[in-house]
DNA sequence: CGGGTCATTGACAGCACTCAAAGAGCGTGG
DNA sequence: CCACGCTCTTTGAGTGCTGTCAATGACCCG
């Protein structure tokens, strides 16, 4: 059997009506579209956070550098979700397109000022905030504490549930990429997956190594120890 | 010079007025206070979050197990410091004393009623969380790409900013927490403070290991490398 | 004074990193 | 259509930073 899946995800069932923010109750926001090519950087660390986006396709990366050139990766954004959210200070990490990718824009301004007299707006402010800070969390222990195969895996599970749900996933993200998100290098990340391929809990799809589909998800979540 | 400085920290200017909760201005709010003695528990990871914490005397540590009992400490919290500010379901982590602790205690059922009428109190608990938000995302930047003399220096940083501005830390956990906070082993960590101390960054101070003078702040800045 | 906890230091091991080479995939243009 | 260059991935060999194991020393408290 040979799927062709291309990187394009499709768009999940959240969207900005988490934020209650859709254009009919409130016409005030603009939901301005945008589209940036592969590669290219969407905000950068330290500039005002003037826009909260939305992935309408596509996948970026947030990250983080050192003076020297290390990368942290702190989060990849898929189709569906928010990002940008910094409370109306300044951008906290880089974000780049990882592919071609659409966002739709809000003004945080906008925002802000529903949220003043919209208690249920502020509380899905507060609620996407904690969401995220729940990621981080989680991501603190794999970083601190996982072996790389545990890292890898856990990697694996977490792209298997937010992409698509059907059985092949399409990464958008090169190996580097995911290194930089795992806190590992990419020769450690190429060598998980290729055990974890011997191991006959992945297999390949197609004539790319970015196409991977699960087959036995018990195992990988035995090999990524829960806290 | 002989300096006494127990592990007890001076309360910081910050409080839940922060959060808008004084009891003056909200005499609802039940403003109870609690002592836990060194070692104890505060509340457990996925124990219903009804209370949320501010620390009047003494440090707490929140952490993460895996089921093997390696752990990560995500923060401490040490005077003034609220914490325990879970967005009302669950805790995420679990809360320790790490010294004979003091906590006031605030039901969030109440918090979060008084959130639902006042947009400056709403407002207020967003910007703590993403404090915290903003802590875990620098973490996971040490935790994932800095070497382990830059995490050891990087945390003697932040615990000069945040305990007690005088020129001598009385840090109150072990070795074994700053390892668990850092992602390293207790070894590690007790060779990156002899390298700073032979490098003449740092000297201790009375007869215990845990008081330490910091001689050269910019030379152990120089240490961590800034993002 | 004695037992327990905590910190330091040394010797050695191992997991992940570095450096390097080769293979695979993809786009472009002849 | 294939050749070519470029990027990305895989795999191997060797190194090194941090972890493991162990012993000693310092401190605390009863």
């Amino acid at each position: 059997m040979f799927v062709r899946i291309t990187t394009e995800v499709s768009p999940r069932p959240n969207s900005l009506k988490d934020l209650g923010m859709t254009s009919e109750s409130n016409p005030i926001v603009s939901l301005n579209e945008f589209t940036y090519k592969k590669g290219t950087e969407i905000y950068g660390e330290k500039e005002p956070a003037d826009y909260v986006y939305q992935v309408r396709s596509g996948a970026v990366r947030s990250y983080k550098l050192l003076s020297d050139g290390r990368r942290q990766i702190g989060a990849f954004h898929l189709a569906g979700d928010i990002f940008g959210l910094e409370n109306g200070k300044e951008h906290r990490f880089t974000a780049e397109a990882i592919v071609d990718t659409t966002v739709r824009l809000i003004k945080w301004q906008s925002l802000e000022l529903v949220a003043e007299s919209d208690a249920m707006v502020a509380r899905n402010l507060l609620s996407m905030t904690t969401s995220n800070l729940q990621h981080a969390e989680d991501h603190m222990l794999l970083l601190g504490r996982k072996t790389s195969l545990e890292r890898v895996a856990a990697f694996l599970l977490e792209m298997d549930k937010r992409l698509s749900g059907v059985d092949v996933m399409a990464l958008p993200m090169s190996r580097r990429d995911i290194a930089d998100y795992l806190g590992l290098t990419l020769e450690t990340v190429s060598r998980a997956i290729s055990h974890l391929h011997d191991l006959g809990v992945l297999g390949f799809i197609g004539n790319t190594q970015r196409q991977i589909v699960l087959l036995d998800r018990q195992q990988l979540a035995s090999l990524d120890l829960q806290n």
